[in-house]
DNA sequence: CGTCGTCTATGACAGCCGTCATAGTAGCGG
DNA sequence: CCGCTACTATGACGGCTGTCATAGACGACG
């Protein structure tokens, strides 16, 4: 399923999406990638003649696209949108996903950043932008509901910290404590100096 | 340096700390860490018959308790103690050795779970023990800072997630700017319920 | 029909990995 | 000197990795 439609070159950058946040990038091989995705491995060549690296680069921008769509679903499907709304959002996905699938996945930025920042230059730069690609959607919603523009891109990034330490901790717990916690702490924070009730 | 006294074993342990966090789990191998510490090969096998996960477990363990001190001495060495100002004090120890340093290290603890929580269950206990260590002279300290101790625990959660999560991306970024925005705007929260001036 | 570009198949390659078997050394108690 | 324990040395093992070379299938187009 989700793995169906679409060709093997999107079906491949998809799983390898998938593969990475689950077991990271190291133990993640282009074998596994190509079974994943049900594609040939013969293309992997074709398709991505950087290797691995250029592969696992694609995963990242995608996970960024994705993390940018999904704060633009939220806020559409949100009547009485406000910052602390939108942050438990973010952590509800998280929450759901772990109470409902279990704790074998994580974010595959953070996982991609953890073991290539180091080694694969590019790819760290391919993290950096995923970051910044999903910094962006919710800085700009918080300065729709009425937060400064230089404050909002700064709440933005501590949202997104908030959340991604505590996925991180929730995984290591098998527990979603931590996520409940950030989105219960900072809820007040983000909503302080917003006009109520409109 | 730092390498030097202790006697094997324990440098092993150390070595693999240091090296986990610089380039994650799977891509350390057992060989470098080795080199790493200066130790014989073929004392390996004597000193961790669990093999390579056992010792990546007592590292994780290590940077537990490490974290831990790293509070009382950050505690110690404050004259008026404050919420916001221990937060300060933690995330400065990243920002001044990324900036003396380069960014090319993490956190241990987030490397081992990131890559290991799906596949090495004793990893992954190891990793929430280890953020439970470091948890507890946090909340401790607010609570003796006159933060009731339910929030406390819940505020220092908070605090290591968002710690956490800046890291990781202020090594995608290069910059330390993520560390000294969550600092920032955390500080008003956590300093808020305390009496100031006592 | 022929040819070219796109895509796929298959297998080999060198290299590294964690593990393990075997042997050996050093020091100490008897 | 023996024997025992703690520790170290060395090399080999199978397995997996990313990469690559070679060849073939398929469809579009001239």
């Amino acid at each position: 399923m989700a793995v169906s439609r679409r060709g093997p070159r999107e079906r491949m950058v998809f799983s390898a999406a998938q593969l990475i946040r689950r077991d990271g990038v190291s133990a993640t091989g282009l074998r596994d990638i190509v079974a994943h995705a049900r594609a040939p491995r013969g293309s992997l060549r074709h398709y991505f003649p950087g290797g691995k690296e250029q592969l696992v680069n694609e995963a990242v921008e995608w996970a960024g696209r994705y993390a940018a769509k999904r704060v633009a679903r939220f806020l559409a499907e949100m009547p009485e949108p406000s910052p602390s709304r939108l942050f438990d959002a973010m952590v509800r996905q998280w929450t759901d996903e772990y109470r409902s699938a279990g704790f074998a996945t994580g974010c595959p930025v953070v996982a991609a950043t953890v073991d290539r920042a180091g080694s694969a230059e590019s790819t760290r730069e391919a993290a950096a932008a995923a970051f910044a690609a999903w910094n962006r959607p919710v800085a700009r919603a918080l300065t729709e509901m009425g937060v400064p523009a230089r404050r909002a891109a700064s709440l933005a990034t501590l949202m997104i910290s908030a959340l991604e330490g505590a996925i991180v901790i929730a995984r290591a717990e098998r527990d979603v404590r931590a996520l409940e916690t950030v989105a219960r702490e900072l809820g007040p924070l983000l909503d302080a100096g917003v006009a109520p009730g409109d």
